[in-house]
Parts: structure tokens; sequence; C-alpha cells
DNA sequence: CGCATACTTGAGCGAAATCAAGGCCTGTGG
DNA sequence: CCACAGGCCTTGATTTCGCTCAAGTATGCG
């Protein structure tokens, strides 16, 4: 029998962290790995539609309108999707990490942007092999159906925050679920890293970089959060800041 | 061999209307059958896990929080799906018509809530039982991931109108949307029928209901629509229409 | 006919956008 | 080592788009 170890010398694709990872409840999809059980063709079967690839900080690797030839996993670093309009407003749709997929929500032709905002580590896949995938792996097409649903709940969320929500309750509410992901999927409470910049943050809550940082400093000033010399923060009243996010009593 | 009508006849669900519709490309899923060839021991399984059921205009048939034992699918009339916040605020995530799913983007507890704005007739199929759904038709699941992607696609573009657009272009854009529906799903494409009140329209468009009121006034003026009498609407310029939409060039 | 519901329009207000200035950190070159 | 440029962020002043409050119109129903 052969150790995880082995099998990952034997493929391109680094095994040891997850190609297909599974859905972690609570935090999404992330670093479960669903490839403890495969024999050697179906490896051999992967490295011929799965590649890994490195994504340098500040490049693209999908561009909306673009045919959407590949489906993606991100196994390390973070990168932005994005949608804009002609003049250049930009909204922000999500931010992925280590276990995510790109491309679900995607036709013919990507509908949406992907930049690394860090060096990206990814497994690419071709788009046109996964009907081969899913029947040769099952369990990953159902997978894959639980992650579409998780992203719909979460799309739904987001739509509630951008249409119905103040400039502070947005902030708390990306706040309070990013301290939330970390917690579940790493571990450190204290000091939490942000990765995007405030203009990521402007895009993504429907707000303008002026926006997001005098709602920091509202937070601040009301002791819930505290903001670290480089920008990164610290929630001091992680209860208080849910209730802001909720909208709450 | 059956005839369509008589296996409808066997079953209490009415095969003649779409149980599990197709996606019908660029209008998402509506009305293409999947169940050309069922046998009957297949009909049975499906009456089993599966029934028809009417719901009344002003009636919620999922409520957000409660236990999500069904998942539906619309055989006729409209319904919106909306998320609420403690103090009131609404955000409508989406209309649902005949063909459409509703609870794919569910946990364990209903994300959302779903109320018939007209009489709504579906098929309510017990979540529990949808593994076995799943493996006796696999076409369902894919499907249903097929579905689930174009409402991402759907969702994303919903962000970058409540994030970045303004009140006219939110209109434009719903307007535009809603007519491609209509003129792809049944045909007419002079009087365009308006299901949803102007309030259900607000909450959609992360609006008041006087700015839906002033922008559709806005539009008149300028000559890209008409408003009829009974508060329905006409679409006159279609593509400057679209242009308004688009923030076009 | 009277009332309720839904929609439209106007006036004034306010939260966030825009415009503008200044601080802090990093890297680069003298 | 310091000087300076360029990001990135924060804060202040002013403007604006959409919200709130208010009044009035139209339609449908008992």
């Amino acid at each position: 029998m052969l150790e995880q170890r082995d099998r990952a010398h034997r493929s391109p694709i680094n095994l040891s962290e997850a190609i297909i990872p599974g859905l972690c409840a609570g935090c999404g999809a992330r670093h479960i790995g669903l490839c403890d059980a495969l024999a050697d063709e179906d490896l051999h079967f992967l490295a011929s539609v799965a590649r890994q690839t490195t994504v340098a900080r500040g490049h693209s690797f999908a561009i909306e309108g673009d045919s959407a030839r590949y489906f993606f996993n991100i196994n390390a670093g973070t990168a932005r999707l994005h949608k804009d309009l002609p003049d250049g407003r930009r909204q922000i749709t999500g931010f992925v990490g280590p276990g995510d997929f790109v491309g679900l929500a995607a036709d013919d032709r990507y509908t949406f942007s992907a930049e690394a905002i860090e060096d990206v580590r990814l497994c690419r896949f071709d788009r046109t092999e996964l009907r081969g995938v899913f029947s040769r792996f099952p369990a990953i097409e159902r997978r894959l159906l639980d992650v579409a649903s998780h992203e719909l709940i979460v799309a739904q969320e987001q739509m509630l925050l951008l249409g119905r929500k103040s400039a502070i309750e947005r902030l708390a509410s990306f706040i309070d679920g990013w301290s939330r992901r970390a917690i579940l999927c790493g571990g450190g409470t204290d000091s939490l890293r942000l990765p995007m910049t405030r203009t990521d943050l402007a895009d993504y809550l429907g707000l303008t970089i002026e926006t997001v940082s005098r709602a920091l400093s509202a937070l601040r000033k009301q002791g819930v959060i505290e903001v670290t010399p480089d920008h990164n923060i610290s929630v001091v009243r992680p209860h208080a800041l849910h209730d802001i996010a909720r909208a709450g009593a």
C-alpha cells in the first residue's frame, strides 16, 4: 500500500495538498483531501487532465469574456474574482484561497476575471475533460454540487450586504466572516491578516476606499476591533462585531 | 410503449410539465423535460419522494431558519426568494418561475424565504431522498450542477448591479434581463408583464419604492420604455435599454 | 360610494461619494 | 546615512444621489 508521500512523488500534482478538497462545514471548501483511495491508473488519468501552476501576484489567470478552457483549484495564496463595467467600475465577487474552486460559475466564456493578490499555486483542469473526471470519480461531482450550493448561499448573503446594509455593517460583516474563516481554517485568533488592499475591500463591499477607511476607524473608536500598524486587524469584541454585522437586536 | 399523457395519468406528478427541466441556454432552467425515458418503476419511485402542491399568492413555502426538508421545482406561477434583517430591511435574491429550482442554496436549514407572488404550482422533493434520486437518475445530478453554475453567474451579475450600478442602470438591467427571459421563454415582445409590485422591485434592486418609480419615469421620459396603465412595461428601444444597463459606450 | 392598496411626484435631508490634503512605510539612489 | 518618490492609507470639506417624509392620483373591491 502506497504512502501519501509516495503518491505525491509519482504525480506532477502535489497530492499532499488537496486536489479535490472536501466541503468543511461552516468554512466552505477547504483542506480535506478526497484522494486517499486513488489507484495508480487514477493518478495517471488525473495527471493527464490537470496541471499544477504558479501565478505571480498581480497576474490574472482568468479574464472575463475569454474562452473558459480551465477550471481551477487553489492550493496556496489568495486571488480575487471580479467583474468590471466599461467605465472602470469594479465589483469583486469574492476572495478565494487554498481549497477553493474557481470556474464553477462559467459558461463557454468566463463571466468574471481572476487575479492573484498574492503568489498563487493552483491546480488547473481542462474543462472539456471534466465530464470524464466526473464519470471516473462520481464523488467529485457530488462534492462540486455541494460546493456550488454553498457558494450560492454565500452569494445571496452578499446580495443582502450590498443591497441593504450600511457601510459599518458591511465592514463588520466582512471582518466577522473573514475571522471565522481564519479561526476554522488555521487557528490564530489574535491578529487577522488581510491580504487584500483597502481598494479591494471597497470593490468587494460596494463602497469607496475612503468610506472603508472611515468605517474601520469607527469600529476602532467603538473598541470593537484594533487596527495594527501594518493595516491588519484584530477583533477585540467578536460578539459586538457580529451584532453590528447582523444589524442585531 | 407508453405515451407521455398516459404516464402523466399514472403519476400524482404531472409529467406533462417539467419535473426536472433542462437548462435552456441563455434563459436558464426552463421548460425542457428530462422524463421521456422513464420506466414504470422509476415513476413509482419519483411518486414516493415527490409531490405536487399548490401555494396560494402571499403564502410562503420555505422560511429562513426552518429545517430544510424540501427541495422545489416550480411548475407554474412566480415566487420571490428573500432574506431579511432583524429590523425589517429585506433583500430579494431572485424571482423564480416555471422550471426554476428552489432549495439548491440550502444547508440543513433554509438560508432564505420563498413566497408566492402569484398562485404557484410546484413539485416538492424530500431532500433526504435526493441522494437516492441522483443515483437512480445521474442525469439529474449533472443537470443540477449546470443549474447551480448558471445561478452563480446570475448571482455574481446581481452583485455587480447592487454594488456598483446607479438606480437607472439597475432598473434598465432588470427590465433588459426580464424581457430577454420573456422573449426566450414564451414570446410576445410588445408588453412585458411584471407580476411583482414596485416594493418587490425595490427590494430586489437595493432601492426604495420611490426611487424605482422615479427611475421608471426617467426611462419613460427618455423614450426607452413605456409604462402601461396597469403598471406593466413595454420596451420601446431595446438597444438603448441594454446600453444603459451595461453603463455602455 | 368609501376605503384600501399600489403607484407617482415633490421637498428636504443624510449617508456615502468625490475632491483634496497630509501621514506613514518601503525602496532606491545619491 | 539621508533625501526623495511612490504606494497605500487616513482624515477633512464639500457635493450628490438616493432616502425619508409628505401629498396626491389611480385602481380595485366590498
